[in-house]
DNA sequence: TATTGTTATACTCTATAACTATA
DNA sequence: TATAGTTATAGAGTATAACAATA
C-alpha cells in the first residue's frame, strides 16, 4: 500500500517519467479514472439501451463482426444473456444475426446501418456536453487532456 | 448540429492550447473519454452491486450524508427507486438511514463502515490492474496520462 | 395543499439449468 | 462426447402510479 502523506499530484519536474509513476499513488490514479468514469455516466443519454447493448454495439462497430459466444465473454456477461441481447438488438434493427458457412452451429453478429447511426448520435450528444465542460477549464488544464488523448487511447488498446 | 467547418466557441486567443482544443475534432474527444469508460468498466469487479448502488456510495463518501431524494436526482434514477436501493444498501450494512431533527419527513443516507471498506477494496482491485496497465505503456504516455490527472480531476469536479 | 418518502405492479436485464443441433 | 446456441425459470433493478405521513 502506499503511502498517502505526500501529495501525488505535482511531482516536481525534470525527474524521470517512470519516477513520476512510481511516485503516483495508485488509488489517486484509480480514483481520477473512477471519476471520469462517472462523469461520462453521467453525460451519457441513456435513451432505452443497457449499457452493455451499447458496449456490445461499440465493439462490433469497432471490431467486426463477432461469434455470439465471443460477444459474451467480451462483454462479461452469459451465453444466453447474450442470446437474449443480440434478439433485442436484432429486433430493434440494430444487428443482424448471420450463418457461418464453415459451422452450422456458430452465429456471427454484425452491426446494421440503423446501429452505427444511433452510437454515432449517442456520440454527437456527449461530445457536445463535454467539449462545453472543457471549454470551462482553464487553458493548461485544457492542454493536459488533449495532451493526454492519445496516451489514453492506447492504454485503452490494452483493454483485455 | 454544428457545422464541422468552422470551430464555433472559442474565438482564438493567440494562445496555443486554445488553438490545440479548437483542432481537435469533438468526436474523437468524446471517443477516447468512451474508451477509457470502458476500459474502466472491464478493470471492475463486477462484484454483486450494481453500477447505481456503487456510484450512490461513491456519492456519500466524497460528499457526506444526502437526503434520499438528493441522491435520487444526483443518481438519474426515480425516488421509488433509491428508496428500494437504499433498502439493499442498509440490509447489506453499507449504507444507513437517519431521521432529520428538523423534518420529520426527511430521510437522511449516510455510508456505513463496511461500505467505506467495500469501496476501498474495488479501488484497490481496480487500482493493481491499471497500474500494471500503464506499466506496459511507453513512459511518454505514461507521463501523459499521469500530467492530466489533476486536470482530469477538475474536469470531474464540473460534473453536473 | 405541497413535499418526502414508501408501497404496488409491470417490464427489462441477467444468471443458472435444461435443452437442441451440429461437430 | 464436446461445442454453439437457445429456451425456461427465477431474481435484481427500474419506472409509473397510487398511497401515507409530515409540513
Amino acid at each position: 500500500m502506499a503511502e498517502t502523506g505526500i501529495a501525488p499530484s505535482d511531482p516536481p519536474a525534470g525527474i524521470g517519467v517512470v519516477d513520476q509513476l512510481d511516485q503516483l499513488d495508485r488509488t489517486e490514479l484509480a480514483i481520477s479514472f473512477e471519476r471520469v468514469f462517472t462523469l461520462v455516466r453521467r453525460l451519457t443519454p441513456q435513451g432505452d439501451l443497457s449499457l452493455t447493448a451499447v458496449s456490445t454495439l461499440r465493439t462490433l462497430e469497432r471490431q467486426g463482426p463477432h461469434r455470439l459466444s465471443e460477444l459474451a465473454v467480451r462483454e462479461g456477461v452469459t451465453q444466453p444473456a447474450m442470446t437474449q441481447l443480440v434478439s433485442r438488438l436484432e429486433r430493434d434493427g440494430l444487428a443482424q444475426r448471420c450463418a457461418d458457412p464453415g459451422d452450422g452451429r456458430v452465429v456471427v453478429v454484425r452491426i446494421a446501418d440503423a446501429g452505427r447511426e444511433l452510437l454515432l448520435a449517442r456520440r454527437e450528444a456527449r461530445a457536445q456536453k463535454l467539449y462545453e465542460l472543457l471549454s470551462s477549464l482553464p487553458p493548461a488544464d485544457r492542454a493536459a487532456i488533449v495532451a493526454a488523448l492519445p496516451a489514453l487511447n492506447r492504454l485503452a488498446d490494452l483493454t483485455p
